[in-house]
DNA sequence: CTGGGGACGGGGCCC
DNA sequence: GGGGCCCCGTCCCCA
């Protein structure tokens, strides 16, 4: 029975109960499906998408405006390229496969969902090879009858002509970018002053340390590095008298108990409990790339 | 080489 | 707005 630990609670217990783990399975389709409505964009991949029906056809205050850009995302230091977003995960299999679903399918169309930076228009190169016309709010404009062409991609609220929709479409990207903060010590950006705050304490490093000197950029990071010291481990797994210091380790623990890890082979089935594993499984050669 | 533990980082959410 | 907490993840080390 696959046990799903790393489940997000909604509403909920905050403190989990690492003994009820067997349940799980849908908040696991949740999470995926929830995570899926944020994309990690580097900026060099970033296109302003060509406007719909032509430049001209858009007014020079929609064209110029830099609300109509957005916030620029840096790539995550992993070691690991950023997740695809439609679940599938080289040869990871997930607990349960995620199905797709229309946000994410129209992800390609949702610029302004991926608040990238502002940059001068130009044709993306699947607008020039394939003439799909696009708007730089993010409007569809295909005019498949599968393809709603008059529906605004973040409140699905219809509208009957392409202004009024670029009207809304320009109301969501002024309320979500309207203006974004940048580090003093590195390039990343963010929209909110606290969220910026938050990474700034990542230079700074306000939390030291008394025994050993050693920095930390939040409290809680703190606590977890003396009890190093103290030795105290207030994570008891509830399968053995195993404790630990930091609950993620408890977690990664736990899956050592589950007969069906989280990370599997597509190939031979095999399960890992952590990417890692699988990843040096797949380079061992059991899975080939094909 | 594999599997697991220890330590830690960072973004997001909630209070 | 700040602090605490959660989740997810990485890196390193060791048996």
């Amino acid at each position: 029975m696959p046990r799903s630990f790393l489940v997000k609670k909604h509403l909920t217990n905050k403190k989990p109960d690492y003994g009820v783990l067997d349940s799980k399975k849908h908040e696991v389709i949740h999470v995926e499906s929830s995570s899926s409505k944020l994309k990690i964009v580097h900026p060099h991949e970033t296109l302003f998408p060509a406007p719909f029906l032509g430049n001209s056809a858009l007014s020079p205050t929609l064209r110029m405006n830099p609300i109509s850009s957005g916030i620029c995302v840096p790539p995550p230091k992993s070691a690991h390229p950023s997740l695809p977003m439609d679940g599938t995960f080289l040869g990871i299999t997930y607990p349960l496969p995620v199905t797709s679903s229309p946000l994410r399918d129209m992800q390609p169309a949702l610029p302004m969902l991926e608040c990238t930076k502002p940059r001068p228009f130009q044709l993306s190169q699947r607008d020039l090879q394939d003439n799909v016309p696009v708007s730089p709010l993010g409007l569809s404009t295909t005019g498949s009858s599968q393809e709603r062409s008059d529906e605004c991609f973040d409140c699905q609220k219809a509208f009957l002509t392409l202004s009024s929709l670029a009207n809304q479409r320009q109301i969501h990207c002024q309320w979500r970018c309207q203006k974004y903060f940048s580090c003093k010590y590195c390039d990343k950006e963010y929209v909110s002053l606290g969220a910026l705050k938050m990474h700034i304490r990542t230079h700074t490093l306000p939390c030291v340390c008394k025994l050993c000197g050693k920095a930390f950029s939040r409290p809680w990071l703190l606590q977890g590095h003396i009890r190093t010291h103290t030795g105290e481990k207030p994570f008891s797994c509830p399968h053995c008298s195993r404790a630990f210091a930091d609950r993620s380790n408890l977690r990664a623990h736990l899956q050592t108990h589950s007969e069906i890890k989280k990370y599997q082979c597509r190939s031979c089935f095999k399960t890992f409990s952590r990417i890692s594993l699988l990843t040096k499984h797949e380079e061992a050669g059991c899975c080939p790339m094909s």
